[in-house]
DNA sequence: TTCATGATACCACTTTGTTGGTATGGGGTA
DNA sequence: TACCCCATACCAACAAAGTGGTATCATGAA
């Protein structure tokens, strides 16, 4: 019997995946919760074979609760579950050490599946995600957004979010206890690294790759 | 025993849900379909009490797959389920004729209540949107982003995506075959119907609600 | 017809953003 | 140590956005 942990934040989804479920099927989903900060505690009081989790959720998302894990030094697989497809997504998620990626888009046979091969340490890729994880692994110039991301320090995503919020320089320097000129001086790396041309662009780029 | 249809374009929901109700429950997911142009023919084959359908689905929106079925002549009460809780959503359904409104975010407990309920032709609203909807039809012009939305003209929502894509007024101007003045004009009115202070608000804004 | 609205256009002015430099101290790495 | 990156800071100048007016014309509703 395989113990799975599920993580994500829509109960009614966790309590539909475990009564989906018999003994029969050699899966069993032993714990849930909405919040990936408890995850270290559930795995010191139960033994779990896999974890189940959504990317996106509230508190931390399912790439910041990798770190965590890893951080603290648990080793258990994980499988992300998620109904994104991006590349953005599956290339953060593998770089994280996922053991897979599967959408929520999938049948209950390839979930089983999936969960089976990452309990014994397999990757899985859902179908669908393997042709986009073929394409960007051939290396196009094309698809290094990403990239573009990573190459951002914490302070300038830090500067993003309140630029996405409204904040104009002054404002940002008030908040954040720093002189407008090194505002300013961001503003221009940011604009520089992401290769855009003005706010309006930075705010949409910034939205839709998911910086902030 | 209430038969439910349900219309989600992700299987494993889908089947999760239906795993979840036992026959004790008195709830039955008769039916599952992951395309919403599907649902006629299935409600000619079986008799259906409720329709539970995601909004946001591929190939037609729940809001959509609604007003086919009132086209049609059907007449079967539909509980949303979404994992949207903006107000832009949640009228659009009201507007469309559901009879309730669920979060993915729910548990089993309110799942159960909200078909019995909308299986009776009662409403069913989630407790989280209840203070949203109760907001909105008190008119207060604070929380009414919808009608911030409604207020927009055409042009003005074509400005809008030119500004989320980073063209500037001149840019704007060329491409329209206005004059730059028309187009600060524009923008001007765009931020006072919106209540925004700077583009960088405005293309936050117009993303979040949809606008483009 | 009268009225409201939307799209268009212009002017003058202020504020903010953008670009071009330069520079210093701290932290980590080859 | 020498080097690079990051956060910080300043100056000057130009471009663009934002503000406060006013105004015309067409359209559709009252």
């Amino acid at each position: 019997m395989i113990k799975v942990l599920l993580v994500d934040d829509h109960q009614l989804f966790g309590e539909g995946v475990r009564s989906m479920f018999k003994p029969t099927d050699g899966i069993e989903i032993s714990r849930i919760t909405t919040n990936g900060h408890q995850i270290p505690s559930i795995l010191e009081e139960e033994k779990i074979d896999v974890i189940l989790m959504d990317i996106s959720m509230p508190n931390i998302d399912g790439i910041g609760a990798m770190q965590l894990l890893k951080q603290k030094g648990f080793d258990v697989p994980i499988l992300m579950l998620t109904m994104h497809q991006d590349m953005k997504y599956i290339k953060r998620t593998l770089e994280g050490g996922a053991q897979g990626y599967i959408l929520k888009d999938a049948s209950k046979q390839e979930l089983t599946e999936a969960i089976q091969k990452v309990s014994r340490r397999e990757n899985y890729f859902h179908p669908k995600i393997n042709n986009q994880i073929f394409n960007f692994l051939r290396g196009d110039k094309g698809s290094s957004d990403v990239d573009l991301v990573g190459q951002l320090s914490d302070r300038e995503k830090e500067i993003i979010g309140c630029i996405v919020k409204g904040l104009n320089s002054k404002a940002m320097a008030d908040t954040l206890f720093i002189s407008e000129h090194t505002v300013k001086t961001h503003r221009r790396n940011i604009m520089h690294k992401l290769g855009v041309k003005n706010t309006a662009e930075l705010v949409t780029f910034s939205l839709e790759k998911g910086i902030v």
